[in-house]
RNA sequence: GGCGGCGUACCCAAGUGGUUAAGGGAGAGGUCUGCAAAACCUCCAUUCAGCGGUUCGAAUCCGCUCGCCGCCUCCA
């Protein structure tokens, strides 16, 4: 078994990964606010957690993974209070806020298909929504004040954030103390939190709110952090292997994670943080929503890219490094695409059903190793494309198998691609050009033959003159 | 103000102390072909923002300068 490497941001160190039960691996990642549709630096961040997923597995690992859907509780400013942001789309859009949910959560999900990123294991095939699991939100706010380690008072129940200071406490990931965190505070807290760092595990009293449960407290809402410790530590235990999330998360989102998890359970909550750069525009500027205009994923479909290229895209870079997002760097990656897809189109049932060759064996070795090495999805990617081009030169495709099991991470999809292709019938019309075109070749017509290439053609079919005859087909 | 990151060819992007600086796209030439498509071959950074330093040796470590960006406010 090879050693699997991954970047912790808790020792901001390259890490071997053990996981605390062997051959098992609890992940849970940071799933989306429904409210608006995800960007592509959205996206990114998901496939980065696919990717991460399916080499764990390629390890040997039963990956147990939770990822949230945040249907509730997100402000449009901090301090706890202000406009939850789905209430806010609720609002322009004139539905209620489940219906918002709803909505942007199909298409969240469909997003997810296009991509062939795969869902979550716990509970199987199932994002774990946060207005179902209230109950288990309370529940651990309760043991939080049972600790003492928390307050309540007029507008919320919040995380005594004072209580929690000290070593290897508040701060520990971001590297930053409170003070550090707080010296240029933006925003003015007009509320009556105890201190300023203090952050808001239930909300109270705050009628024009529209989603809002009954609690032990009063009648009102989680705050915007608790869902995830709730959530994560409901299927996967006390302490979970890997938590991740975009690098957004590390200051604040998974500080207080930490600290309101491990002041409940008095256990280490997570054991690799690993977080993920963004997706950037022009000029290196960040993508997100906030920014107002986001490119997603129907936008590329539009110009005729296929999803898939756009995973190949995000695979192009290293999972730690912004990437560069233009409209010729994703044609780039269709390109590949379409490489990929030419040669899983010609290998012939005999040989994906029968043993590889033996010289495939290392290319295998060094896309593995390459995954290891902390996720080096270009290097993986560059043997790929080698082994591919090798198999070309050598007249030789039974690289079949190997190429399937490196398919298991790079999710392609060789074997569908090859066999809608072996089972491809052309339409009547289209085998009577086809039939023409054979005839005014075998006369020597090239201008008519020419002439009904470009038929077909606009038709949407290609047509290949091989040695072993005339190729027409559907153009992927 | 604090914390952090980045700058590798026309574009995307690996490499982070030691063979000729991965891979892809674009571009140029070639093989095959009636032509085309596909595929293959060849070429395409003596150089890693700039300047110093450490070292036998640096794109890789250190310092400074320039430029760009992120987080500290909901954000992947």
């Amino acid at each position: 078994m090879k050693p699997f490497f991954i970047y912790n941001t808790l020792s901001r160190k390259v890490e071997e990964f053990v996981p605390l039960h062997p051959g098992v691996v609890t992940y849970y990642s940071c799933g989306p606010t429904v409210y608006l549709p995800q960007h592509l630096g959205n996206m990114r961040s998901y496939l980065f957690t696919d990717t991460l997923k399916r080499a764990l597995r390629l390890n040997g690992y039963e990956v147990r993974h939770v990822m949230n859907i945040t249907d509730v509780g997100h402000m449009t400013s901090d301090q706890d209070a202000g406009e939850d942001k789905i209430e806010k789309t609720a609002r322009a859009e004139g539905r209620s806020p489940k219906e918002v949910a709803d909505y942007y959560t199909e298409l969240f999900i469909h997003n997810l298909e296009m991509l062939r990123i795969e869902k979550p294991t716990v509970p199987p095939g199932q994002f774990c929504r946060a207005t179902e699991h209230i109950p288990d939100m309370i529940a651990l706010i309760q043991r939080i004040l049972d600790r003492g380690y928390a307050y309540v008072v007029h507008s919320g129940v919040y995380f005594d954030v004072e209580k929690w200071r000290g070593p290897g406490r508040m701060g520990r990931l971001s590297r930053q103390s409170l003070e550090e965190q707080f010296a240029e505070q933006r925003l003015e807290h007009a509320s009556d939190k105890r201190s300023k760092h203090d952050f808001a595990l239930w909300v109270l009293n705050q009628p024009g709110h529209l989603m809002q449960w009954d609690s032990p407290w009063g009648r009102g809402y989680p705050g915007w952090h608790i869902e995830c410790s709730a959530m994560s530590m409901k299927y996967l235990g006390e302490t979970l292997d890997i938590h991740s999330g975009g690098l957004d998360h590390v200051p604040i989102h998974h500080e207080n994670e930490i600290a309101q998890s491990e002041s409940a359970t008095g256990k280490p909550f997570v054991r690799y943080f690993v977080h993920n750069a963004f997706l950037v525009g022009m000029e290196g500027a960040k993508i997100s929503k906030s920014s107002g205009r986001f490119p997603v994923l129907a936008d590329l479909v539009a110009v005729g890219i296929d999803p898939i290229a756009f995973r190949l895209f995000c695979f192009g870079a290293k999972y730690r490094s912004e990437l560069a997002f233009s409209l010729d760097a994703v044609r780039a990656a269709q390109r590949n695409l379409d490489y990929l897809t030419e040669f899983a189109r010609g290998v012939p049932d005999g040989i994906a059903h029968g043993a590889d060759s033996d010289w495939p064996q290392p290319y295998f070795e060094r896309f593995h190793e390459a995954l290891n090495n902390d996720l080096n999805t270009p290097q993986a990617l560059a043997v790929v494309l080698d082994l591919v081009g090798e198999s070309y030169r050598r007249n030789d495709k039974r690289i079949w198998n190997t190429l399937a099991r490196m398919d298991t991470v790079l999710g392609v999809d060789f074997e569908g691609i090859r066999r809608r292709a072996a089972s491809e019938r052309l339409p009547a019309e289209i085998e009577a050009l086809r039939a023409q075109r054979d005839e005014a070749r075998k006369k020597k017509d090239f201008a008519r033959s020419d002439a009904l290439r470009n038929e077909l053609l606009a038709r949407g079919y290609e047509v290949k003159d091989t040695p072993a005859g005339t190729v027409v087909q559907r153009r992927n």
